[in-house]
DNA sequence: CTTTCAGCCTGACGGC
DNA sequence: TGCCGTCAGGCTGAAA
C-alpha cells in the first residue's frame, strides 16, 4: 500500500539511474492497470530523453522531451531497478530500459495502479489540493475548509481536495497523536485543535519519509520495503489491542468503507 | 453544493 | 487439502 511516503522514497530511488537517460525500449506486458495504458505508448517515448522526475500527490511524473508520463502505484504498485538479465517475476508489467543500461521494472499485483502519457498535461492533476509538507497546508486551512461541513474528519482530511497523499494509515495515526475522533465533524473541530492536527500530518508523513531514505540504496538490486513498515504504528491495523496511552483496548469503525481504530478514551 | 457508495483487482487469511 | 468468503485500499464517477 504505497502512501505518500513511499512513493517520495521511490522518486528519490530511482532518480540518479533514470534522469538524462534516454529511453531504449518500453514494454508492455499487460497494460489493464486502473486506466488502460496510452495505446503506443512504446513507440511515441523510444529515444526520448527522460528531462527530469518529480512527485504530484502520489503520482510520479517524469518529464520527457515531448510530454510527460504519469505513474501511479496504485495500492499494490512498486518500481524497482531490475538487473537486467533478472528474470521477470510474475505481475511485472512493464519495463523501461534506459540508455545507461538500467531498467525500471512495473510491479502490481492487483493492478490499480496507471501509467499514462500526455503531451500536454494530466487532467488528474487539475483539481488536486496542497501538498502536505508545504507552507500551503495549515491548520488554518483546514478550519476554514471545513467550516458547515458534517464530514467526518478522517474522510475529511483524506480527500485530496483538502490535502493531498494523507491515506488511511497516516490519516489515523495522526488524528490519534491529536487525540480527534476520526468520526468527529470536521466542522465542529477548533482552529487550535486543527493547528495541532496539522503539525502531525506533516510529522508522520516527514519522518516517514525520512526512514524511507535509509533503504534507498537497495532500490539497485533489493526489495526494500521503506516507509511505515520501520515506523512505529501506534492505533492502524491495532484494533483491539491495548492503547499504548491508557492501556484500554483500542476501537474501530468503518468510516468511507474505510477501517478506522482509534482510542474512545485519549481520542476526542 | 455535499456526501455516499460501487467498482476496479489479487493475495492473504480464517473457517469449515 | 482445498474451497469460499472477507478484507485490504486510492481513486473516479455516478447516485442520493
Amino acid at each position: 500500500m504505497p502512501e505518500l511516503p513511499e512513493v517520495e522514497t521511490t522518486l528519490r530511488g530511482i532518480e540518479p539511474y533514470v534522469a538524462d537517460s534516454v529511453v531504449e525500449r518500453l514494454s508492455v506486458y499487460n497494460g489493464s492497470l486502473r486506466w488502460p495504458v496510452t495505446q503506443g505508448i512504446s513507440d511515441i517515448v523510444k529515444g526520448q530523453r527522460v528531462l527530469s522526475l518529480s512527485r504530484r500527490a502520489k503520482y510520479l511524473l517524469l518529464q520527457l522531451e515531448h510530454g510527460s508520463m504519469m505513474i501511479h502505484l496504485g495500492m499494490s504498485g512498486s518500481l524497482r531497478l531490475a538487473d537486467v538479465n533478472a528474470e521477470r517475476r510474475k505481475h511485472d508489467h512493464i519495463e523501461m530500459h534506459m540508455s545507461n543500461g538500467k531498467c525500471l521494472r512495473y510491479h502490481d499485483p492487483r493492478r490499480f495502479g496507471a501509467w499514462l502519457w500526455s503531451e500536454n498535461g494530466h487532467s488528474q492533476l487539475d483539481h488536486l489540493g496542497p501538498e502536505p509538507l508545504t507552507d500551503e497546508f495549515s491548520g488554518e486551512r483546514l478550519f476554514d475548509l471545513s467550516r458547515k461541513r458534517k464530514i467526518a474528519v478522517k474522510p475529511f482530511i483524506m480527500d485530496n481536495k483538502t490535502v493531498v497523499g494523507v491515506g488511511n494509515i497516516y490519516a489515523s495515526e495522526a488524528l490519534f497523536r491529536s487525540g480527534i475522533r476520526p468520526d468527529r465533524a470536521a466542522g465542529r473541530i477548533s482552529l487550535q485543535r486543527y493547528d495541532l492536527l496539522a503539525g502531525h500530518i506533516k510529522d508522520v508523513l516527514g519522518s516517514a519519509i525520512e526512514r524511507g531514505g535509509t533503504t534507498l540504496r537497495d532500490f539497485v538490486n533489493g526489495n526494500g520495503e521503506p516507509g511505515y513498515f520501520q515506523q512505529t504504528l501506534r492505533v492502524y491495523g491495532r484494533g483491539g489491542q491495548p492503547c499504548s496511552h491508557c492501556e484500554k483496548p483500542l476501537s474501530e469503525m468503518r468510516l468511507g468503507q474505510r477501517s478506522s481504530v482509534f482510542c474512545s478514551h485519549c481520542q476526542r
